[in-house]
DNA sequence: AAGCTTTACGTAAAGCTTTACAAAAGAGGT
DNA sequence: ACCTCTTTTGTAAAGCTTTACGTAAAGCTT
């Protein structure tokens, strides 16, 4: 049905090899061939079947991306950057949304091999699979991203938020204050559990020790940040800055002080981790530290990108999260 | 390198059709053989080359997807659904990015077209492409969403936010509001330009003509419909209720309100187009016009979905935007 | 047991490229 | 004119599947 190569060099009189090395300019061709097919080309509006060339390359030029949702915004910076790396490289990005699901991924990455991606970049749910080292065992390179599995020799690119953290700890010390608290993640999840670990030592560090009422545990979504600082402030002493492990939680613990007539930052000081847009947007704009997305999701596909061609070592990679200072931590209330 | 079909043959000591009937179920093969030959491919490893397999099927199960931009929440949403339809039925998409650039955009579908997908979901730049025209006229599926060309045949799934825009005037009339005004996106572009001929008419409809000076125009982003909301309410008779055209132009306009000790919705009445979460979460939560995103890229896939296995003719389809109510829009103030 | 139908399996072609190798043509030298 | 070397072009194989067609075996009928 559709033109092939061989429409084309029977139009223009010569072999189909001819007709490839004048497309592929891998080899030299004569001027008069040249423009015979050329134009043979050009009328019958050929345009080659990249299966059968990805057959033959053993290549096909695409890449896989399975994160676990590109919904949240966090995925979604990283497939755009991984998107844009890849077609300024020649490379399509098959993406697939995992859902948390192990099953869902194993099948995913089954397709994806089946499909002879070149290379794999996967945010992996926890454990590996036997889909993930047909992968490594062929040979086909894979990179981790944000999230990582040990032992497989995969390289991973993340961003790590201590340093981060600790000059949030450090700003608002300096600010004056001596009550931190924090609305923590999931502990046993992997940013839940590090954001919680690097505030609290960054804290004790300082000889800011955090008691145990300062510490709450919420979900990582809005109404148990909300909860969390709605308990946090109904205590006899409450504290005067706040940190909330993710943004939702952040909006609802504002929403717990909106409640009130508890102002920010005057009254209470407070931040987030993951910085959003709207975080300029809110009154007062928040604080927050932001994990740098863009490059992370570009950094990811470099590294991909430069081991399929082998022009690099698989290395993991580790970018630091900043802390974008706005207006709601100030100096703690004057009263004690 | 990779183990094939051939392998397994061998090993099993069958021909490389029983192997292929084995694993598609399509034709009758004897216990024995069946067993030894499942064991072999467990043994080797084996995991059928989808590129061969296409090239002789000619259906390579996987489908376009070109929109301007994945970080659009709207796009985001899209791309969600339509990977989900998508995967549901077995098929891989390959997401692009145009970036409103009609020469990316066309570089993009040649890829697309070269690696021969199923069927194609674009939200097209303005015109049509040579590029485009490939697909129709090889008979491949194209389904255009939120966006259109006329003329070409091609079935469009969008939302028309007319009957919503009605339901909100009424509601706010319903109000007792009798002085509306709009901030307007770029009335060049198609949903800047709908959405401001919609709130007009309704409004006329319903003798309530708005004047010119309440009529104002942003170019979607945040700062212009700050400094709208700033100009509205410097008029010396200021309109009751203002409706933003997009979600950024309404946080701007409610920043600007922040600036001065105009009360929502006691003094002034706000209401935008294109939900998102965080209008829950703003102080008041804001009415708004919510495009059922999901509704959408669903129906955008199924449609597709359809059209390639033939069992739907092509046939566009509108889906209504839905007003919800929040608390942003109450009466009018009584003082006249 | 012959003849027929059905079932089970193998052979080989086809799907479209790219490319190793061979052959032909051209150029240059004597 | 002949030889050698280089350049250009063609032939055919290979990459991995699926499947039309054909054959052999097995089952059934009479």
């Amino acid at each position: 049905m559709s033109v092939t190569i061989k429409d084309v060099a029977l139009e223009a009189g010569v072999s189909t090899a001819t007709v490839s090395r004048v497309l592929s300019g891998k080899d030299t061709v004569s001027m008069r061939m040249r423009d015979r097919v050329l134009s043979s080309v050009e009328g019958l509006g050929y345009r080659p079947n990249a299966l059968a060339r990805s057959l033959r390359e053993e290549t096909s030029k695409t890449l896989g991306l399975v994160v676990s949702n590109v919904m949240n915004p966090f995925f979604t910076a990283v497939a755009r950057a991984v998107e844009d790396a890849a077609s300024e490289k020649g490379y399509s990005v098959i993406l697939c949304n995992a859902d948390e699901s192990p099953d869902k991924e194993a099948s995913y990455l089954d397709v994806l091999f089946q499909k002879r991606v070149d290379g794999l970049i996967i945010s992996p749910a926890r454990t590996s699979s036997p889909q993930l080292q047909s992968f490594v065992s062929s040979g086909v390179p894979v990179v981790f991203v944000d999230r990582t599995i040990e032992d497989l020799g995969i390289p991973t690119v993340r961003v790590d938020g201590r340093k981060a953290i600790e000059e949030l700890v450090e700003h608002l010390l300096k600010l004056g204050h001596e009550r931190l608290a924090v609305i923590s993640g999931p502990p046993e999840t992997v940013p839940g559990g590090d954001r919680l670990k690097a505030f609290l030592a960054c804290a004790a560090e300082r000889g800011a020790e955090i008691p145990e009422e300062y510490v709450r545990f919420g979900d990582f979504r809005r109404e148990s940040g909300r909860q969390a600082m709605r308990e946090l402030l109904r205590l006899r002493c409450p504290p005067t800055a706040v940190f909330a492990a993710n943004n939702l939680m952040c909006l609802g613990a504002l929403q717990a002080v909106k409640e009130t007539d508890v102002r920010v930052p005057e009254d209470v000081s407070i931040a987030s981790f993951d910085d959003i847009v709207w975080f300029e947007l809110t009154q007062p704009p928040v604080t927050a530290i932001a994990q740098p997305v863009r490059e992370l999701g570009n950094a990811t596909a470099e590294m991909l990108l430069g081991m399929i061609e082998k022009a690099r070592e698989p290395e993991s990679l580790i970018i630091e999260a900043e802390l974008i200072v706005r207006d709601s931590c100030g100096p703690p209330p004057a009263s004690q």
